[in-house]
DNA sequence: AATTTCATGCAACGTTGTTGCATTTGTGTT
DNA sequence: AACACAAATGCAACAACGTTGCATGAAATT
């Protein structure tokens, strides 16, 4: 995976420029997956419209993946690599959090192959679990 | 499964008004899950927030679940039974064709048991797979 | 430095989710 | 059958988002 915001955007033949530069440092530091409102949150003055085109054009160029949560805001997190404009190669479930609302990327679980039922054909599989994470579950139990 | 209208109401305790049981028509004769805009379309002349407020109640008594399909546009679907206000047993995966847009639910696909990665603990599974329905792969090829 | 291509900021619009409130309707009781 | 109560509906209203067009500013290319 690649570190630095400058390189991510050379490697996706992106424009260098500050609000992308800046969103993708929030994410390389992020465990998690974000929401667009919460990267909202983060500037101190942002425009809106920047932000959502900026996360549209990174999904589009494999910078980003949509992370799958099951609530009804999109979370977005970085693709490990190996991703680009032509496909996407994150197929990892995601975790909700139902206590604290975040969302993580699970990595290391991956679909498993499903056999296509009723005769369809099935391109690509996505699971999403639901429950509570690690630090809501220690935080009960003090 | 229950099969009329009036008798889900009554399943439920809910009172047996029009566009309720309009509805529970819809979504009886439908083989997929529906959006709210789709119901929309279905009636010559209906007020959206009475829709909202029907899908609302329906789901949160249990007559109806919504449908994960990796969109941004919610569907529902019946639940199959022993639901209620208490809690869904809906844990089927859904398919969403990239060709037609449709989501129909996998009743006989439930999803495994998953171990919990990272300390977290994990309550409910999820799958949503996506590719091309039977109706769209056969009408490409005639 | 000039040119070209693209990102940004802002206005604007459509859709959807959501609540409040007055009115109508369903249902159990006189 | 009429009544009374609780709940559903219709409508106004607002917030949050998604989305596009256009003028302006910035990045890359020469
Ligand atoms: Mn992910
Ligand atoms: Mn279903
Ligand atoms: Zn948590
Ligand atoms: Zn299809």
């Amino acid at each position: 995976m690649q570190l630095r915001p400058e390189q991510i955007l050379n490697d996706h033949q992106l424009r260098r420029t500050a609000v992308r530069l800046a969103v993708l440092r929030i994410f390389l530091e992020a465990d998690e997956a974000l929401s667009q409102s919460y990267l909202e949150q983060q500037f101190e003055q942002v425009d809106r419209i920047t932000l959502y085109r900026t996360l549209r054009t990174f999904e589009q160029k494999g910078v980003i993946h949509r992370a799958l949560d099951g609530t009804d805001t999109p979370k977005y997190a970085l693709c490990a690599g190996e991703c680009n404009e032509h496909a996407h190669h994150d197929h990892h479930a995601h975790f909700h959090c139902d206590d604290c609302g975040r969302t993580y990327c699970l990595e290391e679980m991956v679909a498993p192959r499903f056999h296509a039922p009723r005769g369809f054909r099935v391109d690509e599989a996505h699971m999403v679990l639901t429950g509570v994470c690690k630090e809501c579950l220690e935080g009960v139990s003090p």
